[in-house]
This record gives structure tokens, C-alpha cells and sequence, in this order.
DNA sequence: ATGTACGCCCGTCAGGTTAG
DNA sequence: CTAACCTGACGGGCGTACAT
């Protein structure tokens, strides 16, 4: 997976790159045949555009990857000369480019991009067993509308416990709060002896908003939890590029010096 | 002990995005 | 088009560190 800087500068690990640009004769920045250290690739330019990646063939490089010593050079900031704004199509009107330029894509997006990889992703809908199996490892509290009254959840594999569930001011109207034997708490609303949600007037709406409320609810921590996961991503993103340009410079002074003792020689 | 600043987490709302 | 989803912003609660 290949890094994206973005307009300001900052690295996006996990943005999706554009389809990379395979170009196998373009030089190296390092080439120990070469006579100058530094190659220029005046010969690409043509072809760059700004997000555009190059896979750059690099033998003996102190960075290697999967497929080789492929490297992937993000380009950025290349000057727009050619094309005006005329020259777009309704799908890339200035207006939209510059949206799809600001707007970061959604953590979801972004997982999705990865194939699903990194951050796992809760099931959206699950049995109460499953559910509590997944509180049983991971302390992650499930919601779900429940009776009022005495609740027991059996989990694990086969159902071999049992959690006990206890519910607070449960003989108020309106809600309850669930209490979880680990300490989490979350709120379920209450429902009647027929089965709607006791609300005063408008019923129904009473009961649409708590159950928007209480996805929002969901969602919001689940949205916070990816964050979370993004930005540590990215925090591991920069430790490896420190790395990387560290070791560049590197083996950039080293080369310096060899091709300086030649000189001499 | 009390007050204050700070950070973290949470729930809610609003508005944008996505999927059907 | 619309319902569902996602996420930034906001405000509040709570715990901790520090000064008084």
C-alpha cells in the first residue's frame, strides 16, 4: 500500500492511489553505473500528472518491496499547464475536481480501498449470542431493543456462560439503562406490554427517534474507533517514511562518497 | 480541600455521502 | 429519490495533575 500526500502536505496512508504509472525505463535517483549521481527523468514528464505514481525499478536499494524493488513516487504539485477548465467533461467540472481534491474519503471508503484489510469491521446485523461473544472478547457493548425486566444472554462457544444483564430505573417510562456485568452501560428504550415503546403521544415517532438515536449512537462510536485506527495507521505511516528517508540519505552519502573516491582515483 | 486546566470519551445534531 | 449511514462539530461528564 502506497502513501498519498495530499494538497497540504500531509500523508495519507490509506487514501487511495490512482492507478500507478508502470514506467520500467525510468532511472533511478541512485545508479552505481551511472556517471552522474543524480538522473533526471526529463523524459517522463510528459506523462505526469498530479496524484499520478511512478513505479521506479531500483535494484540494490536499501528499500525493497513484494514486488521487487518497485517504488512508488508520489508526484505532487505538478503545475497544470495544459488543461482548462474548458477542456473537462460535466463529470470533471472544476467544482468537482476540487471536491474530490478537499474532501478526504470516509473511513469506510478507505477500508473498503484496502479490501477490507486492517480494521475490522462489526457485523451490522447478529444474533444476541453472536453479539455477546463479541462483548465477551472485545468489551464492545451491543444494543439491541429488549423487554424490560430480567435479561440473561448466554455466549461463548456453544452458550457455555451466561451474562447477566441488570437494568437501572427500568420501571421509569421511557428508557433503561442496561448495564453490563464489564462495567459498559447502554441504553435500551422500554418497551410496553404490547411491544411498542412507551413515548406519552406520537408513539411511533417517539420510537423512530430512539432507534435513530440509538444507531447514531453506534455509529458515532464505531466512526471514532476508526478514526482512532486511521490515525494510528498514519502515525505508523510516518515512523516507516522517517525510516525510509533516513536510510536514503544514507546510502545517498555513502554513494556520494564512493563516486568522490572514483573521481580522485 | 478546593479550584483550574487539560485530555479523553460520550451522546447528539446537522449535513454530506452512499446504496438500493 | 430516499432511507440509511458516516462524520465533523459541539457541549457535557469524568478523571488526573497541578497550584493555591
Amino acid at each position: 500500500m502506497d502513501g498519498m500526500v495530499d494538497e497540504n502536505g500531509t500523508v495519507d496512508p490509506l487514501a487511495p492511489s490512482p492507478p500507478p504509472v508502470a514506467i520500467s525505463s525510468v532511472q533511478s535517483v541512485i545508479q552505481p553505473n551511472q556517471q552522474s549521481v543524480i538522473q533526471t527523468a526529463a523524459n517522463i514528464q510528459p506523462v505526469l500528472g498530479k496524484g499520478n505514481v511512478i513505479l521506479v525499478s531500483k535494484p540494490n536499494s536499501v528499500i525493497q518491496t513484494p514486488q521487487g524493488s518497485l517504488h512508488a513516487l508520489q508526484v505532487i504539485n505538478v503545475v497544470e499547464t495544459t488543461a482548462s477548465d474548458d477542456s473537462y467533461s460535466d463529470d470533471e467540472s472544476p467544482k468537482k475536481r476540487r471536491d474530490l481534491l478537499t474532501r478526504r474519503p470516509s473511513y469506510r471508503k478507505i477500508l473498503n480501498d484496502l479490501g477490507g484489510g486492517e480494521i475490522a469491521e462489526p457485523k451490522v446485523e447478529q444474533t444476541s449470542s453472536e453479539a455477546d461473544s463479541e462483548l465477551s472478547s472485545h468489551s464492545i457493548p451491543y444494543h439491541t431493543v429488549i423487554p424490560a425486566g430480567a435479561i440473561q444472554i448466554s455466549s461463548g462457544e456453544g452458550g457455555q456462560s451466561i451474562h447477566t444483564l441488570s437494568m437501572t430505573n427500568s420501571g421509569t417510562a421511557g428508557a433503561a439503562i442496561v448495564q453490563y456485568a464489564q462495567g459498559q452501560e447502554f441504553f435500551v428504550p422500554v418497551m410496553a406490554q404490547s411491544g411498542n415503546i412507551t413515548s406519552g403521544g406520537g408513539e411511533d415517532q417517539a420510537r423512530k427517534r430512539e432507534m435513530r438515536l440509538l444507531k447514531n449512537r453506534e455509529a458515532a462510536r464505531e466512526c471514532r474507533r476508526k478514526k482512532k485506527e486511521y490515525i494510528k495507521c498514519l502515525e505508523n505511516r510516518v515512523a516507516v517514511l522517517e525510516n525510509q528517508n533516513k536510510a536514503l540519505i544514507d546510502e545517498l552519502k555513502s554513494l556520494k562518497e564512493l563516486y568522490c573516491k572514483q573521481k580522485t582515483e
